[in-house]
DNA sequence: CAAAAACTTGACTAGTTGGTCAAAATGCAG
DNA sequence: CTGCATTTTGACCAACTAGTCAAGTTTTTG
């Protein structure tokens, strides 16, 4: 007699179908958008369903709480934004390593902006919705490389310097261009959008950290 | 017939009271507190008024509406955090008077984080209720700055660097400890409240920037 | 010390917004 | 084509919040 198949179970949607997909990628992408222009609390789930193309209750049936979007895309984002920390190589050549690092920061900072704005916003308050995620995920892996970066200062390969700093100090930079970037457009006016700028950035930060953290005779 | 002395024409409030002015500096204080934690939208006027001890209505008896305050308190602050900046001198030997812009701002950065939250968030938004302050005041300042590093370049007292960058990696690192302070602490844990550990950033910052723009055989 | 000015507040309003609900529309498996 | 599950939405509600107002209290001043 019991209802077999019935997926409104508590153990909540196991399959997820085409429209589900396809709904859910619209509104994460919309409220990217405005949440990262707005903040958590000067969104409206009106915004992000405008923007998305469909009724807030619509919306709401996808996520059924203004949160479950917000935390969600931090997540996303998250992830991937650590992924190039996670990829300097030990065994690799210090300066070289830490070159890619600080170039695709860069290039990350440029080519998704709001994604750093995003976070940045999220730490600026206090990061109430992810503070387990940086002590589980973040932690660890600032940690690990840190050690690679004591052991190359060790081995003579960078001069001395505190790993941490060093790599709040490329946080900082890199992402100062994604999360300042009113305050650098009212500053460099035109030049920012021009073609080029990024490498002139790229050239500038490179040169000033790379030579501030080069082995000294 | 007209009534002569009387102070509520359109010109406004001539004469500060005794209490006005401990009003407004007692809203002002608490407004900083409640505005640098939640943000423009994410702070009601009630916050405000509860910490600064008063009623609501008594509040805006000072302050008309919730967006005076918080322009009040962002022209106040970026006057103040500009000065070290504009005290650069140009006569003065380069890395002397970069060390010490950069010390003076991590010490800001560590005696009033609210003030640079409350900035960082503005900025981050798209700043709308201080781009005219921006162009007007911060980009003349910066331009002359960058003038007097140009030369310096020139009169090889400094490594070849773009102005602009040198300036924005120096308020990106400085400012990074206030306004990213959650996740410095997530990743450094109790270090951070230790005494020294100003002292142990700035060194970090310093050794790396100014070993990074010193002038190169 | 009395009157005017400055200050303070409880009670209220109008607008906004997160979230609900029941009913309709659509998609889809057999 | 039929019946069930999924998706969609208009109408609605309760909570919250910026700002008002009129009536009171305190401070200042002549």
């Amino acid at each position: 007699m019991a209802k077999a198949a019935k997926q409104k179970t508590s153990s909540g949607p196991e399959k997820t179908t085409r429209i589900q997909e396809i709904n859910r990628r619209l509104i994460l992408d919309a409220a990217l958008d405005v949440f990262s222009t707005y903040g958590f609390r000067g969104t409206t789930i009106d915004q992000i369903a405008d923007k998305a193309g469909m009724s807030k209750p619509n919306l709401l049936y996808y996520f059924p709480r203004k949160q479950n979007i917000y935390v969600t895309l931090l997540e996303e984002t998250l992830t991937e934004w650590l992924a190039p920390l996670a990829d300097i190589d030990p065994e690799g050549d210090p300066i070289e390593q830490l070159r890619k690092y600080i170039t695709l920061k860069i290039k990350m900072s440029e080519s998704h902006p709001e994604a750093s704005r995003l976070f940045a916003n999220e730490v600026l308050h206090g990061a109430p919705a992810i503070s387990d995620f940086l002590a589980k995920h973040l932690k660890p892996l600032v940690d690990e490389k840190a050690v690679v970066i004591r052991r190359w200062v060790g081995e003579g390969k960078l001069a001395p310097v505190d790993p941490y700093h060093l790599i709040f100090m490329i946080w900082a930079t890199t992402q100062h261009y994604a999360d300042f970037d009113v305050q650098v457009r009212a500053i460099m006016g035109s030049q920012v959008g021009r073609p080029g700028f990024r490498e002139q950035t790229a050239q500038a930060v490179l040169s000033i950290i790379l030579n501030g953290i080069r082995p000294r005779s």
